[in-house]
DNA sequence: GCTTTAATTGACGTTTACGTAAACGGAAAC
DNA sequence: GTTTCCGTTTACGTAAACGTCAATTAAAGC
């Protein structure tokens, strides 16, 4: 077993590399799932041969990936979000339509923003209910 | 067609009542869904005959299952949720497990939120990039 | 009485997001 | 040299959350 990365870009950060494994262990997704992802076209990491390599680039987007998922968004959805982040900027129209799209996606995370606060809320009332009957029962 | 509600408990909330079409339009969801709801277990209302009649409770329900899952929650973790909701205060030691279930609830909600706060904060900075490229180009 | 119109039940179909098993390849460990 | 450990590919399986008929029933309007 090799305890050191045999890596030699330590150093640059941009240049990191890893496995299938470590990704799949350092963000608790199994394999199956990140080559799932790659097959839904959100990630295309580098061959050495047939084997992936997933660069540090790569690792951010599965971060934003289980990001989204988190937030219950379908990987299509997750997609069209991860390709604002990257996409070259192209014409005038193209940045409009652009701009129209973000402006969608901030409207759902408000909304559900604000379901979280309320939900939030009545966690507390329904617990602060939960402690007081547990006090009459003392 | 009936232009005014043939209720006569209008001025009473608590027992207003609902056909499932009108609760499909007022919540924009279909009727196909709210009964696949109910196979869940998520709701019961009463019959007419063999036909449902919802409560404002039920309506309740209905609004709470819509806030679940646009949080992205399944129907069977929203149902959990609603449980908290209206159960009955059993034995302390219920109680007990009842307030670690809301602490988990309340975990993942702020986890979400922090998602949410540091998505909203990227979408600006991509679409300042945006309108920075488009005073560019013009 | 007849026809719309709304609602129900039952069944099968569909999409999404993976899980799981099988069969193979290559490098490491012993 | 063979076992072990990753990793890959292919393929089939599956659970969740409905959609989409099709056949019935029931009430409402004329």
């Amino acid at each position: 077993m090799l305890l050191l990365k045999e890596n030699g870009q330590q150093g640059d950060p941009a240049q990191e590399q890893f496995s299938i494994s470590e990704l799949s262990q350092e963000f608790d997704v199994t394999t199956r799932a990140i080559r799932f992802y790659e097959d839904e076209g959100l990630l295309e990491p580098h061959r050495q041969g047939r084997q992936r390599v997933y660069s540090s680039r790569d690792r951010v987007r599965l971060k934003l990936i289980l990001r989204g998922k988190r937030l219950g968004f379908s990987l299509s959805e997750i997609g069209d979000i991860i390709d604002m982040y990257d996409s070259e900027p192209g014409e005038v129209g193209q940045l409009q339509y652009f701009i129209e799209k973000i402006s969608v996606r901030r409207k759902t995370l408000k909304q559900q923003r604000d379901d979280i606060e309320v939900t939030l809320k009545e966690l507390d009332s329904i617990e602060k209910q939960c402690r007081k009957s547990m006090t009459h029962l003392d």
